[in-house]
DNA sequence: GGTTGGCGTTGACCTGGATCAAGCTGTTCG
DNA sequence: CGAACAGCTTGATCCAGGTCAACGCCAACC
């Protein structure tokens, strides 16, 4: 790995110059020296859409972060009923700290660009920079919270209560495109309908018949299956029922 | 707060000594002197069954750890559907890092004992005692693992894999009575059938029906409503369906 | 062009768990 | 003692969401 020594740069890694997360994530823990050490040890990569990141009970040796798209962490039952646990997006860590093997699966939800390195040397940076650890903590308790969130969604919500949750969700996360008079919001799904079941702990036919009726009352507009248009987001959080 | 200091106790403070939780907790991360400190802004107390210890949106300026009981943590929609997002046990940890208040309750299922600290003092200590953030860390990401697995317990099971779950979930953290041949184990239920329904995501009458039904297939014994045997732990894995 | 396969929608029907209602047991309190 | 009440169980009925099946749309491929 290269590095310039400009003043704009100021000893940054060209690996992280661009990088767009590299404050947001758990590398804003890192001081000069450190970022050196970690990008001498990472890369960039893409993957493609269905491709599995993390097996359930697969040994981890690479933490990454999300640079871009969406990621989803399943679970699966032996007979083959499913439910994601969790989505990641720019810029979420991803790994799981103190255990050998995960007990999830992590999988492209869309394309997903990543930026890896070895867990052995984050683990050692994490020892000799407390920061670092700070930053897993506030991020742990932040997936922390939304998981409690969501399983109120997932023991206590209608099937119509959780499909508006979950756009809701989305539109939070994904940067959407805002129209002018600031009610209306555009993005596009990230999930097919089998993922948003597995999220909802639905079936795809539920999904599919709330999305129509939310597009029915013109709460939503919907092209091409996955650009979804939000009319009026008020309306909406009133159907999520928190 | 007193201070001992013969051989036994070794700079331990009174209040630590007999502390069943003091090397399993947090407070296992502390230096003698920290925890000398955190001693003495330290008071241990009780609470009764049905109490408050945390309300949603409240300032939190307490953290505590749990020496004995089990208390809930809920989340309650706006037309009061309840959905308990959690159980803490001995020796967890109470309390919510970087955040001014909190977004859930927390409330003593079971006579509760607690030691408390006031939040700042901890707060302090996490900052020149790196140890310590790393045992909150560990905690996070154990209570994030355990969410995930409710997660699919309640998006993707019957109600009769619930209640298998539930108990299993119990026997696995209340300290419980093993038989001699190892296969059967007792313990009491730790919630009322009012709070299993909340934490399962179901009502109090389908948690009664599936509780006889385990009775009636002789999975189970039921003495007083609260105390249950589990005459085969294997069968109730089996009812589980992980 | 036709075929195949993935993804989504829609309709008809069924069922697991919710709802409503009654009653049982044990405890507290006047 | 009886009344009132909390917690739990059981039965009858209902309905939200699951299941099963048909079909539409579109892209990839021969």
């Amino acid at each position: 790995m290269e590095l310039r020594k400009d003043i704009h740069t100021n000893g940054i890694p060209v690996l992280c110059v661009s990088c767009e997360v590299r404050h947001r994530g758990v590398c804003g823990a890192l001081d000069p020296d450190q970022l050196i050490a970690l990008a001498k040890a990472s890369h960039k990569h893409t993957i493609k859409e269905g491709e599995e990141l993390i097996g359930d009970a697969e040994q981890i040796d690479v933490y990454s972060n999300v640079l871009a798209g969406v990621v989803k962490l399943t679970k699966t039952l032996s007979d083959g009923r499913q439910q994601i646990v969790g989505l990641q997006f720019a810029p979420d860590f991803l790994g799981r700290p103190f255990r050998k093997e995960s007990s999830i699966n992590a999988e492209a939800a869309t394309e997903v660009s990543l930026c890896s390195f070895p867990k052995a040397t984050m683990d050692r940076m994490m020892q000799e920079q407390p920061g670092l650890e700070n930053r897993l903590l506030q991020q742990a308790l932040i997936e922390l919270d939304d998981a409690r969130d969501w399983m109120v969604t997932l023991g206590r919500k209608t099937a119509a209560e959780k499909v508006a949750s979950f756009l809701l969700l989305i539109a939070r996360n994904i940067d959407p495109e805002r129209e002018a008079n600031g009610r209306s919001i555009a993005f596009d799904l990230p999930l097919t309908r089998a993922d948003i079941a597995d999220f909802l702990g639905l079936t795809i036919e539920t999904v599919s018949r709330q999305l129509t009726r939310l597009r029915a009352d013109n709460v939503i507009r919907i092209e091409n299956n996955r650009h979804v248009t939000v009319e009026n987001i008020d309306r909406l959080r009133g159907r999520a029922g928190n």
